[in-house]
DNA sequence: CCAAGAAAACTGATCATACCAGTTGACCAG
DNA sequence: CTGGTCAACTGGTATGATCAGTTTTCTTGG
């Protein structure tokens, strides 16, 4: 038996999730009037505060501009919105992802690793290098329990992030991981030679504690890339199956 | 003259901005309680809602958590912040600014920016490649104007970011973007040589135009390495003096 | 004495209502 | 056509009450 978490969801997060939900995926287009918000808490039948809540959290995500006085309006998310947008973009309303946000991740990642991995091993600290190392060993450890490996990953991309000694690094693997975190159990079978390529793994650590930058970022790419090429590859036949299906 | 913008800033805003400077540059440690709402709108001297407000943003920013009937807390926002702190994090309290954060940001730049050079130049389509056109062309007529150059600069990224068809990449830019529009003012003579590089950028639109991906990625990486080890040359010199001032 | 359970105190969540403040647009005088 | 006035609309602030969880304290039965 598997317990989940209960969620529990305040009204101002529901408010938020369904108009977010909309402006997304949902048919408003950029620039149009949102309603009063007098308007707006009198058809969702909450209060007031809940839904200015809400309204100031989606201000905040970059998904609607509020003016004093004036009329609140949606705003373009492609050319306003943050990366922890990349969440909601994700997971389509029929329930399944996005294939094209999918691979834009990849992408990302692909591009990112590798500098992460260098500056890593040209900046990390020792005690954080003991830290990779304990990752490692567990990693070694795990065996082929794909769960634990995933969970170690994350672990061993925090740390490397951590490492880098790069702020910047550090805040896109947050959103980054947070969005992975909710799609992982679907892409278990899929990362598959990823996670359990363990040999590159550690041939990352201890170019990190040799403080091989090169070898890290070249290691680093490798793995990366073969990942990447392998879940694109199956993303595309994924595509090209759902895109015959949708023409039917 | 110029003119500029005049920000009015509502309550709940300000809010925000004290607590989320607090806890970034103040001294609030990770796991710390937070005053009760009760409390802190009293302390502020604000209306309850508008201290509600604010915190809700917090917690969506990553800085804070908030549960219901328990005691809001302070995240360690290098462990859960998104990728918009950057802007709080690059200014210091003193009105100077980071060092640090900028060498993270500049870094960043420098590992994305080619990849979605040629992602772009693989898949911009025929519309984008005419409106990049129009900015290489009003790159070329910009003569010396470092400012009108750093606002073409700015489109001419939105567009490869938008070019790149990679919806991460996009998200990226647009907080990045915001971030520049912050600090450019004062790096405008340190960009110098960067933004009067009318050949590498011309190089790039053109790769781009017909879709040498390797290309547009080498070129690109000739751009920015030279731009960010120029000012990240400036910025080491930059810390040390301002290290040997801090000790004294 | 201790552990289980009830009660109290505390915290955030929701609600209703009133009023303040900025924006917009229609209208009118010059 | 310009500038000003005013009414209607929109978001912002304020207050006080109540609901709903969590944490602490105290009681009680063993």
């Amino acid at each position: 038996m598997t317990l989940k978490k209960v969620v529990r969801k305040s009204l101002s997060e529901a408010v938020f999730d369904q108009l977010s939900e909309e402006i997304v995926h949902g048919n408003m287009e950029p620039g149009q009037r949102l309603p009063a918000e007098r308007e707006l808490c009198e058809a969702l039948g909450v209060n007031r505060g809940a839904c200015r809540e809400a309204l100031q959290r989606l201000a905040q995500a970059g998904l609607i501009s509020i003016q004093h006085g004036g009329s609140t309006k949606v705003l373009d998310y492609r050319a306003s919105g943050g990366l922890d947008l990349l969440g909601r973009l994700l997971f389509r309303p029929d329930g399944g992802f996005s294939i094209q946000v999918a691979r834009s991740i990849l992408e990302m990642r692909a591009a990112l690793g590798p500098d992460i991995a260098a500056l890593c091993a040209r900046r990390a600290k020792p005690e954080l290098k003991g830290q990779l190392r304990e990752v490692v060993t567990a990693l070694s450890a795990a065996g082929e329990d794909l769960n634990q490996r995933q969970l170690l990953g994350m672990r061993f991309w925090d740390l490397l992030a951590r490492g880098s000694g790069n702020i910047a690094y550090q805040l896109a693997n947050n959103t980054l991981r947070k969005t992975y975190e909710k799609i992982r159990h679907v892409l278990t079978e899929l990362m598959r030679d990823e996670l359990l390529d363990h040999k590159s793994h550690q041939a990352i650590a201890e170019a990190i504690f040799r403080g091989d930058d090169l070898s890290a970022k070249h290691v680093t790419r490798g793995l990366l890339e073969k990942g990447t090429s392998r879940m694109l590859q199956f993303l595309a036949r994924f595509e090209k199956a759902q895109n015959k299906e949708s023409k039917t």
